[in-house]
DNA sequence: ATACACGCCTGCTGGC
DNA sequence: TGCCAGCAGGCGTGTA
């Protein structure tokens, strides 16, 4: 479930299980899920076995879950989705097709009788085994604000040590535009340093982290941008006139649980979200657009494609190559 | 520094 | 019916 929204659902659902949860044991059923982690499967199992989860936190698309310190110095366990991935909370739930990685972990809470909950199964699950996990060590953040969305843990622990900690592997992730820490005139200055199509810029996740492909089609026709304008003669205000819109989108998304055109791209119980049906562009070439009745084109971009308006999102005079 | 191609994978769809 | 090309929501690396 690749773009911001979607993270966002799974993060928001593994929050109240995870927060404070022990690992009480881990299988990794497939490595190739293991890519981002240094080291063998062995040492991905031993760092994170009896380990307890302190957060859920995310940044953009990346998704990590900071752990008691153990003397080894500060770590987390990440988790990217990739273009497949799903993490999928359950008891006694059948295999997954692609489970790659399996977690037993112990809840922190009670239930409603008070009594201890029984253990709960995380699985990573990922068809396409773009997603992968990794246990990593967290390093300050350059801007000394909290690394990433937390959720709850925003306001019920807003000190915590792991607060204003990423994990390395994250650090050259931008901050997303629905951080209250994003800099919007960073942005608009990285984007005056760029001589390429403003849309290139927008999935740049060094520039601006948690778009995608569907978001990034979506805010542009938002704008009436062509995503071959180039990104050094927008102005400010056209600028910061996108980023509204991009946060615009990714809330609308959110409010419908993400987007899903098939089982791919679900929340932690395996459901979809809604945010398919109110598109404006993405999938939608031959339809008209919402705005002018305008039909949608589709053009090939950067090994995938572009969706837009032709009369809204006119192409700019001079191409870029 | 920036820009681009490519590899990493599985599965589905559409055309022949 | 089978086969194959093309396509899918992402990231990291290597090369100019």
């Amino acid at each position: 479930m690749p773009e911001l929204p979607e993270v966002e659902v799974v993060r928001a659902g593994l929050e109240p299980s995870v927060t404070g949860a022990r690992v009480l044991h881990v299988h990794v059923v497939d490595e190739r899920a293991l890519t981002r982690h240094r080291g063998p499967a062995e040492d991905f199992v031993a760092r994170l076995t009896g380990r307890t989860v302190q957060a859920a936190v995310r940044r953009g698309k990346f998704l990590w879950m900071p752990l008691d310190d153990v003397g080894a110095g500060p770590e987390a366990l990440v988790a990217h989705l990739g273009m497949s991935g799903q993490i999928l909370l359950g008891r006694d739930r059948p295999a997954a097709r692609h489970r790659r990685v399996v977690l037993a972990v112990q809840p922190a809470g009670r239930t409603a009788d008070g009594l201890v909950e029984p253990p709960v199964e995380l699985e990573f699950v990922d068809q396409r085994t773009f997603g992968s996990m990794a246990v990593d060590a967290t390093v300050p953040t350059v801007d000394s604000a909290p690394a990433g969305h937390a959720g709850a843990a925003d306001q019920a622990d807003p000190d915590g040590a792991w607060r204003r900690r990423i994990p390395t592997q994250v650090s050259h992730i931008a901050r997303d535009p629905l951080d209250p820490a994003f800099d919007d005139a960073r942005f608009v200055a990285l984007a005056h340093r760029r001589h390429s199509g403003i849309k290139r810029v927008l999935l740049d996740q060094g520039v601006v982290s948690g778009i995608g492909n569907i978001y990034a089609d979506e805010s542009l026709w938002a704008a009436r941008l062509h995503h071959d304008r180039p990104a050094d003669a927008l102005s400010r205000r056209a600028l910061t006139g996108l980023l509204d819109e991009v946060r615009a989108v990714l809330r609308r998304a959110l409010e419908d649980g993400g987007t899903s055109f098939d089982a791919q791209y679900v929340n932690v119980n395996g459901q979809s979200g809604y945010f398919s049906q109110r598109l404006a562009v993405y999938g939608r070439q031959g339809q008209p657009c919402p705005r002018c009745g305008a039909t949608i084109v589709r053009e090939a971009f950067m090994n995938r494609s572009s969706h837009r308006c032709p009369v809204c999102q006119r192409r700019p005079r001079s191409r870029l190559g």
